[in-house]
DNA sequence: TAGAATTTTCAGTAATTTCTGAAAATTCAG
DNA sequence: CTGAATTTTCAGAAATTACTGAAAATTCTA
């Protein structure tokens, strides 16, 4: 399993940008070799492609699979595992959004809420600076949700729109006044 | 410098999402304990109330500097620096995803860019899963500007419409085909 | 401009995270 | 069942990251 020289360089800066994106250099390293490589690889190939331990495919094997990001399939008279990335960029993308929404936001979010629910009624600064927190977490979930659910054609021509919406929501609003 | 109980909670919980969020644990706190405060800070209030060594606190602060999430103010007869969270949360959010926006996806983008360039016209499943990804981070840049770029009240009310764009889509999308 | 107050740096240490590889567990064909 | 193929686990080692504290640098006062 020998790499051409850009699919080398593109798996190693994945698994130096790994850390940034939530998981560590070995499971950025293997998410990116399954996503450019369009047939499925059992470990063994990942160990070599990466020279990294067996032991360590597995980890990040795993680690993966909790984040929804790799698919196991079969071949026939082949009892190995074999990996491919799930689905589209587009799909994997979305995936990767709610899973750092769930791991980044939620615990805190539920914090915010317990810590508040407790002092309902009261007031300081400390007080209404973690209401706003959570204000803000809250409305950013949401937010989020409702992305997640749109059909991806919808969500990527919003996207395209860019600034373009302030229009139409003004529009909106114009309409509704009458 | 004795804290709540509570505080202390929220302050070791924003300790341990710090790695999450993209820094370590004690800017984590540093941030969180600057944000629930009202009072500017100095170094070594902050030293004193995480039991953290000033060395530390100094890094923090210069890294949360970095992050442009903290502002810097005197008191009249002390040398002393004081610092007190930037802005409104809502300011520190915008200016926290703007920078992870910069740390998590330019450096992705930037090498897929030349890689790309590298490679036109070519052709293999590598290049264009590289090309989708591609798009999509340029798009998901792109999106993020034109947010970053909207006044708070606008975009939190196309936060809170949720679903209810697609609506305003469609409506713009008949007024356009007329 | 001297020197006290303050902040920053950074070498060394501590803590944490990641990785290896061998052993244990599991799976499956015969 | 049996045992070979495969995967998982996890103790210990390696690598990385974070932290301390004292020394160096800077900043300001007088």
């Amino acid at each position: 399993m020998k790499l051409p020289h850009d699919s080398q360089t593109f798996i190693m800066h994945c698994g130096e940008m790994g850390s940034r994106w939530g998981f560590n250099r070995t499971v950025g390293q293997i998410c990116a070799l399954l996503v450019i490589t369009e047939e499925p690889l059992n470990a063994d190939h990942i160990a070599e492609a990466l020279s990294i331990s067996r032991g360590n495919v597995s980890m990040g094997l795993k680690e993966l699979q909790s984040w929804r990001l790799i698919q196991l399939s079969h071949k026939p008279g082949d009892r190995k595992e074999y990996f491919t990335a799930s689905g589209s960029i587009w799909d994997m993308g979305q995936t990767i959004f709610e899973e750092r929404r769930k791991r980044e936001i939620d615990p805190t979010l539920s914090l915010l809420r317990s810590q508040l629910l407790a002092h309902e009624g009261e007031s300081n600064y400390r007080i209404e600076r973690q209401q706003e927190i959570h204000d803000l977490l809250e409305l950013l979930t949401n937010w989020a949700t409702a992305l997640g659910g749109m059909k991806p054609e919808t969500l990527k021509s919003l996207m395209k729109l860019g600034t373009g919406v302030t229009k139409v929501l003004e529009l909106k609003s114009k309409l509704k006044s009458k």
